[in-house]
RNA sequence: GGGCGCUUGGCGCAGUGGUAGCGCAGCAGCUUUACACGCUGUGGGUCGGGGGUUCGAAUCCCUCAGCGCCCA
C-alpha cells in the first residue's frame, strides 16, 4: 500500500482480486461476489449498478461518486490488466471451486538440486528452482476446457440426518470413519468387482451440508456413482498433470519393467527454462513420489541427473516463437531448403549456453555451406584414389602432417571439454574452426604439393594421414551433422573394416575420438614444438601473399619467388610453399645471397622471401607499406617496454607473465629488424 | 514490489585479471584442376556511463542508465 498513490485509501474486494482474497482470508472478511459470470453486475453491487455491464458500471460508479461530491480527481495511469488470450477481453477475477493438488515430496525435490545430486546447466536456474519450491502453492489442476482428460471426481451435496442407511449413507460413512481415524479419506467398492474401488472424502460446507467427493479410475465404479446421483466434475485436468509422469510412465510404470529398471533415472533432461516450474520441478516431485516406492529399490528416486536448459529460440526482434504471432519458421520448409543437418548445425552453432537464440535464417545457410564444404573436402580425398586407411608411416610425416595431427588432437580435446560442460555451441565452433580454417584452408591446400608431385610413398602416406584425420573428424561431427556424417562414414569406406557393433553398421556405434596418448604422440613424433615449422611456413605464405597484393600484381599470374631459408629446409617444404603461394617457382638460395637493389621482401623465423620483379614494382608504395608495418610494430614495442620499465610491474608480476612479456618484446624486436631490413633493401 | 539475465566493431556473439577475438554483413580482387554454398586480401571496437581495487580491468567491487525475462 502506497499512501502517496491516489487518495491513499485502500479498497478490498476479496471476491474479485487475488491479493484482496489473501487479505480477506487473513482478516476473515466476507467474500462478496458482485459480478455475474456474463460480466454484468448483480444486486450486491448496489441499486443503480445492478444489471449493468461491467464497463458501463465503472462509468456509472464515477458518476455516482461525483454526484455525492466525493470525487476528487480522475486521471489515467498504467495498470496491468490481464486479458483473455482467446476472447481478447479484460479478465475479471471471480470466485470458483477448483481442484488443487498438494505437491508431494517437496523437501526431497529441493534437496536433490540444492545438494548437487542433480545438476542444472547453466546452474543459475537452480536458484530459480529453489526459490519457487520455497514459495510453492498448491497446484490448481482444474481447467475449464471441453477437451482433455475429465477430472475423475464425482460429487454430491447431501444433508446428513444421522439415519442414512442407503448407498449414499454407506459412502458417507466410509469417509467419516476413515477421517475420524486421522486419514484423508476411505476406500469403498461399489461395483462388486473386488479389483475396482473408489476413494471417498467428505467436505463440510459452510451451510451445514456435506459434499461427498468420490475419485475413481474405474468405469464400473463411476457408473454406480452416477446411478446414485453423483455428477462428475465438468472440468478437465491441466495438461501437465499427465506430463509430470513422463520420466517413468513412458517406460511401463507402475510395473517394474526391464526398460524402467535400465533407464530410470536417466542421465540428462533437455528442455527450456520457461517450463522449469510447469514440467521440470513437477517431474522431480513425481519421481520422488511415485518411483520412491520401495518396490523399485532406488537409493535416490530423482528422475534424471542433469537438466540442460536450452536457450529459447526467438525471432529476430527477440519475440518468442508463437502460433498466435505466426513468427515461427516452418522447420520442414527450412529442411527442404537447406537440409536437416544444416538446420541443426547452424542453430547449435549460434546457441550459446544460457542465452536465448535470435533465429536468423543466415545461420541455417551457414550450416548448409558447411555441409557443402565437408562433402567437397571428402570428395577431394576420393579423387586422389589409393587404398583407404592404410597405416601411417611416422618416418614419412611432413611438418604439415604433424601440424594437422596436433590440431586434430587439440580439436578432440576442445570438443570433449565443451561437451562435458554442456557448451554445445563451443563444441560446434571449435569443430568449424578446425575443419574449415585449419584442415581445409591450410592442410588440404598444402597436401596438393604431394598429390601433384611424383613421390608415391609421400602420396600414400598423405592419404593415410588424411583418412586418419577425416575418420576422426567425421565422428566428431556426427552429433551435430548426423545424416551427412553417416553417409560419408560409409561412402569414404571408414566403416568397412569395423565390426557391426563398433561402427561397421552405423557411425553411431563407432568409438568416440580420444586425444592422443603419450605413446601415440611419441609414435607420430608430436613433441610440443612439432607444429612450429608448418606454422612458420604458413605465416611466411601470408607474408608472400601480402607482397603480391601490396605490389598490385595480377593475382592470377604465377610468379617466381626466391627463398633464403634461415636453416635447412627439405625440398618437400619448398614444394608446399610453391603451391600455397601460387608460385611458378620458389628458388632456394644460399645464406650469402643478396638480392638486387629494390627487391621487395619479407621474413620470419623460417627465412626470407623475395619477389624479384626486375624493376616493375612501385617502390614508393612498398616503402609506405613497410613503414606502416614498422610503425605498428614500434608501437607494440613501446607498450611492452613501458610495462617492463615499471618496477611495480617487474617486482609484483608472476615470473611466467614476466617471461611472456620479455619474449613478446624479443619477438616484436625481431620482426622490426626484419621489416627494417626489407625497407633498407629497397634503397 | 522481488528475483534473474543482458549491454564488446553495422548485426549476432565469444572472451571472468596479463597482446580485444569469431561468424555474418561491408570493401578490393580472383572461373588457382574439392567447393562461387568457394578462394585471397582488407577496413572497422576509448568493451553502456561514472567511481573504486590492482603493477595491470572487457574481466573483480560499488553506483547510475537502458533493454529483456520470470515471479507477485
Amino acid at each position: 500500500m502506497d499512501f502517496e498513490f491516489g487518495t491513499g485509501v485502500l479498497k478490498v474486494t476479496p471476491a474479485h482480486d487475488k491479493a484482496d482474497f489473501d487479505i480477506g482470508t487473513r482478516h476473515k472478511l466476507p467474500l462478496i461476489e458482485v459480478i455475474n459470470a456474463d460480466g454484468t453486475m448483480n444486486t450486491l453491487a448496489g441499486g443503480p449498478l445492478a444489471g449493468l455491464d461491467r464497463f458501463k458500471a465503472r462509468k456509472v460508479a464515477v458518476e455516482i461518486l461525483t454526484e455525492q461530491g466525493v470525487m476528487i480527481e480522475a486521471k489515467p495511469y498504467e495498470n496491468n490488466v490481464g486479458f483473455s488470450q482467446r476472447a481478447d477481453v479484460p479478465i475479471e477475477p471471480r470466485l470458483s471451486e477448483q481442484w488443487f493438488l498438494k505437491y508431494p515430496a517437496v523437501p526431497e525435490s529441493k534437496a536433490c538440486v540444492a545438494e548437487g545430486r542433480m545438476k542444472f546447466h547453466p546452474d543459475r536456474w537452480a536458484k530459480v528452482y529453489d526459490h519457487w519450491l520455497t514459495n510453492i502453492q498448491d497446484w490448481c489442476i482444474s481447467r475449464q476446457l471441453w477437451w482433455g482428460h475429465r477430472i475423475p471426481v464425482w460429487s454430491k451435496v447431501v444433508v446428513i440426518d444421522g439415519k442414512q442407511t442407503d448407498e449414499i449413507g454407506k459412502i458417507w460413512d466410509v469417509a467419516r470413519t476413515s477421517e475420524s481415524e486421522g486419514k484423508e479419506g476411505g476406500s469403498i467398492c461399489l461395483s462388486g468387482n473386488a479389483k475396482e474401488s473408489t476413494f471417498v472424502q467428505n467436505i463440510e460446507r459452510a451451510d451445514g451440508t456435506i459434499l461427498i467427493c468420490c475419485a475413481t479410475e474405474s468405469i464400473l465404479e463411476s457408473e454406480k456413482l452416477e446411478k446414485f446421483g453423483f455428477t462428475q466434475d465438468p472440468d478437465v485436468l491441466d495438461t501437465w498433470f499427465s506430463s509430470w509422469l513422463w520420466p517413468f510412465a513412458t517406460m511401463g510404470w507402475p510395473e517394474q519393467t526391464e526398460t524402467l529398471k535400465k533407464f530410470y533415472p536417466t542421465t540428462d533432461l533437455v528442455t527450456g527454462p520457461d517450463i522449469i516450474f510447469f514440467w521440470v520441478a513437477r517431474m522431480i516431485m513425481a519421481g520422488y513420489e511415485y518411483m520412491g516406492d520401495p518396490k523399485f529399490g532406488l537409493p535416490d528416486a530423482m528422475p534424471f541427473q542433469n537438466v540442460y536448459f536450452t536457450g529459447i529460440i526467438r525471432d529476430k526482434q527477440g519475440r518468442k516463437m508463437s502460433k498466435t504471432l505466426g513468427n515461427s519458421p516452418d522447420p520442414l520448409v527450412l529442411i527442404a531448403q537447406y537440409g536437416a543437418d544444416a538446420l541443426r548445425f547452424g542453430t547449435m552453432r549460434s546457441a550459446p549456453l544460457g542465452q536465448d537464440v535470435l533465429f536468423d535464417e543466415k545461420d541455417v545457410e551457414l550450416g548448409r555451406n558447411f555441409c557443402n564444404k565437408l562433402w567437397n573436402a571428402c570428395r577431394f580425398r576420393q579423387m586422389q584414389g589409393g587404398e583407404t586407411e592404410t597405416e601411417i608411416n611416422p618416418s614419412l610425416l611432413t611438418s604439415d602432417d604433424k601440424w594437422i595431427l596436433v590440431r586434430l588432437d587439440q580439436a578432440i580435446k576442445e570438443v570433449g571439454d565443451a561437451l562435458t560442460t554442456y557448451n554445445f555451441a563451443t563444441a560446434v565452433q571449435a569443430l568449424y574452426r578446425f575443419f574449415w580454417s585449419e584442415y581445409c584452408d591450410w592442410y588440404m591446400e598444402a597436401s596438393k604439393a604431394a598429390f601433384f608431385g611424383s613421390d608415391d610413398a609421400l602420396k600414400a602416406n598423405k592419404l593415410a594421414v588424411i583418412d586418419f584425420v577425416l575418420a576422426n573428424t567425421i565422428r566428431l561431427f556426427h552429433p551435430f551433422l548426423p545424416f551427412i556424417t553417416e553417409e560419408l562414414w560409409h561412402g569414404m569406406g571408414y566403416s568397412r573394416e569395423l565390426p557391426e557393433n563398433l561402427g561397421g553398421k552405423t557411425i553411431m556405434f563407432a568409438a568416440w575420438p580420444k586425444p592422443f596418448t603419450a605413446e601415440e604422440k611419441d609414435y607420430f613424433g608430436l613433441a610440443d614444438t612439432a607444429d612450429k615449422v608448418a606454422a612458420a611456413k604458413y605465416e611466411l605464405v601470408g607474408l608472400g601473399r601480402n607482397l603480391r597484393r601490396e605490389l598490385k600484381l595480377d593475382p592470377a599470374k604465377k610468379l617466381k619467388f626466391i627463398l633464403k631459408p634461415a636453416g635447412n629446409l627439405a625440398t618437400a617444404e619448398v614444394e608446399v610453399l610453391k603451391i600455397l603461394l601460387n608460385a611458378e617457382a620458389v628458388e632456394v638460395v644460399a645464406h650469402n645471397w643478396t638480392p638486387a637493389k629494390g627487391t621487395p621482401s619479407a621474413a620470419n623465423a623460417l627465412g626470407e622471401i623475395f619477389l624479384p620483379l626486375d624493376g616493375l614494382i612501385d617502390i614508393g608504395a612498398e616503402k609506405v607499406r613497410l613503414t606502416k608495418d614498422a610503425e605498428k610494430i614500434q608501437s607494440e614495442i613501446v607498450k611492452v617496454e613501458q610495462k617492463l620499465a615499471n618496477p611495480n610491474f617487474t617486482s609484483k608480476v608472476p615470473p611466467a607473465v614476466l617471461d611472456e612479456h620479455k619474449q613478446r618484446l624479443a619477438d616484436w624486436q625481431t620482426k622490426l629488424a626484419q621489416v627494417n631490413a626489407s625497407l633498407a633493401a629497397l634503397d
